[in-house]
DNA sequence: TATGAATGAGACTTCATTCAT
DNA sequence: GATGAATGAAGTCTCATTCAT
């Protein structure tokens, strides 16, 4: 049918601010990522959402404009929950760990949020292929990278930053595409994926970072 | 709610074999192909599809059962191309060059094909998030990581199959990604992207399998 | 390729309670028993079975799952109107009346239904010749047929039930052809065969169940 | 789709008189009396006809204007047929028969052409409902009572016209309604219509034509 | 004349979105 | 504010029919 439309300019109709509202908001959210990741974006619709949310597709088109805006909200959503998990990995104290504990840390941090939040994995799923949705895959991918990007500007202040900048992106991105394909088969496997994506990470990582305490 | 169906039992109607046949089924092979690249599978129309091709939807369907055994046998034909190219570069006789330039070889192969096909990362995306297209998904990349993986069995024999089987399909799976993202902003950063992925593959695969020439 | 499929596990979608929805869903399926009546179930097109009932397709479709749906909601209706009108004619009351009464009353009332009830007449016909549709034939018929049956159990106990069932089977069978055979010509044609089918009927089944008051 | 459409003034195209037309010709037809008698007219595809006449779409257009000139030719043949069947039945000869014996013969008759022509239930059927074909039904079923009617009039002349031909039209309509219901269920059942039939039809004409030989 | 690839109107059906209650 | 019935654009797919070869 269709691909998330751009992204209106004001999205949302009703940012909300009373309790009530904002439960209902959450509500429906949760239904969405729900189905979203049980049948992906485009075969969810919006009644069963509603459904789902336990309300109605009245109350749905009230809090969001359009189908998409629901996708964008739960980007939203997702982008912030990542800021302030990686805020935590990535924390100033972090920097003079060895690289292979932050490396490890910060991809089972990233594997925990796969887990708890199975939606993300259709929105990042969408916002790879539909044109229309790169700025949110910027923001929730590049968020991490930030956050990456000034531990590594701490740890390693001398390396270019336009090169910092690439590397953390690459990393990111790595991670982020083998934490995808790592649920794509048993748990036994994802365990094996986790930990080779670390193993990865490291290999690549190490040279520029090498670890302070190394010598 | 019309994610790609099951593969159907036969999902060509005609395999074509005059060269006439064969030539409207390749035009409307490359037509879904752009198509799809244009604006993803789900909003891609058969009518837009059928058009683009300079057909009638009546002869779309008079060689694909369906909608998505367009996709199927997109995603066969670039199975074949892959396989081609793969075994090309990893022929035996590349088993004694350097890794560095086994995996640049590759890289730029895969380069190379993203570049030439581009309906290609649009089936590729489909498969990573269709649960139905798995079967595709396995074909596609798995193909490569096959070929991939002779290859190192051949380099480091002594590696446990199981370990080198992973090795494999995480290389793959993540250069396909960046790959991918490689083409996410302008030339200039995809060529960067390209340049990093090979240093993170010789970074993680270099410790498995050193250059046979290093001692 | 379209002949009614086979009954869905759950036919309609919408069991309307609502004194609204009850109304817009006899609209619909008084509108289809119009067109149905005008150009066949199959020539019959759900687009135009709603704009005849003054709905939208959208509207259609909540309360049918399919086309076939609505032949079967049609059936379910006459039968149960039918069930009705013929629980009156045969009432044991009439099991003492001569035997050209009873039956020149039924002729009477089934002429009734067919000129009430114009959409029976396509009904029936596709339950003939469908095979799926055997199952909605048998209850429509056949409903008249266990009445008549019943009827005439009271009547003549003596005759063997198998015998019986199948005399008024024929009966029913031959009487509801005749009527409708009765309408492809003008309204004095109509009375005719209506009268010559009272003495068909009479002439067969006189013999069998004989008026108790004859003696 | 579309019921069969108004005969066309020439539904022909091609009176076939070379002998290797007239058996294309008739291929067509009979493959046609099967496809129709397999999944009845409507789903009936040209080209599920073409192929099962070994032919071609082409070819079987070049015989019949039209879906429904098919049909219509179907019907021209079996109309043909029955006037011969008939024809013999109802001989002169059989002007002093008993008329349980002439009934038993005809409805013998019937019950023959019904089993080894199945098309013709499919043409008979479509006839009923389909306003456009009522011609054809006409004179199907007509001719038969045509020639019942003659018969009477030898065997009974001082009954007066338009009421013979009003019973001979309801005794042939009955029966071939009964003999079509006889293929509903299984062999036995369909032995025990006819043999119902028969009884049905004899209750109803003895009154009007008493054997002569009865006195 | 025979073939069958090509055509495209039109059928059925879904689902995002609106709006009266 | 909440509800969910109503809407209808739009998509997929079929099949009668034509016409170039």
């Amino acid at each position: 049918m269709n691909s998330p439309s751009p992204c209106p300019s004001e999205p949302l109709r009703h940012l909300p601010q009373q309790a009530r509202s904002r439960q209902r908001f959450n509500q429906i959210l949760e239904a969405a990522a729900e189905i979203f990741d049980e049948v992906g974006y485009e075969a969810a619709t919006t009644e069963a959402i509603a459904i789902r949310a336990n309300t109605s597709i009245g109350s749905l088109y009230r809090f969001f404009t359009d189908k998409s805006a629901i996708l964008y909200a739960l980007a939203e959503k997702y982008t912030e929950q990542m800021q302030e998990l990686f805020a935590e990995v990535f924390s100033p104290d972090a920097v003079h760990l060895p690289l292979a504990v932050v490396i490890s840390q910060s991809v089972d941090a990233f594997e925990h949020f796969y887990l708890t939040q199975p939606g993300y994995r259709v929105v990042f799923a969408q916002t790879q292929f539909s044109p229309e949705l790169q700025a949110i895959d910027k923001r929730l991918d590049y968020e991490i990278a930030l956050k990456l990007n000034e531990f590594f500007a701490l740890r390693q202040p001398q390396l270019e930053p336009a090169r910092r900048k690439l590397i953390t992106l690459v990393s990111v991105k790595a991670a982020s595409s083998l934490q995808l394909f790592s649920f794509s088969e048993d748990e036994a496997f994802r365990q094996q994926v986790v930990a080779e994506t670390k193993n990865l990470l490291i290999g690549y990582l190490q040279p520029f970072f090498p670890d302070p305490d190394t010598e």
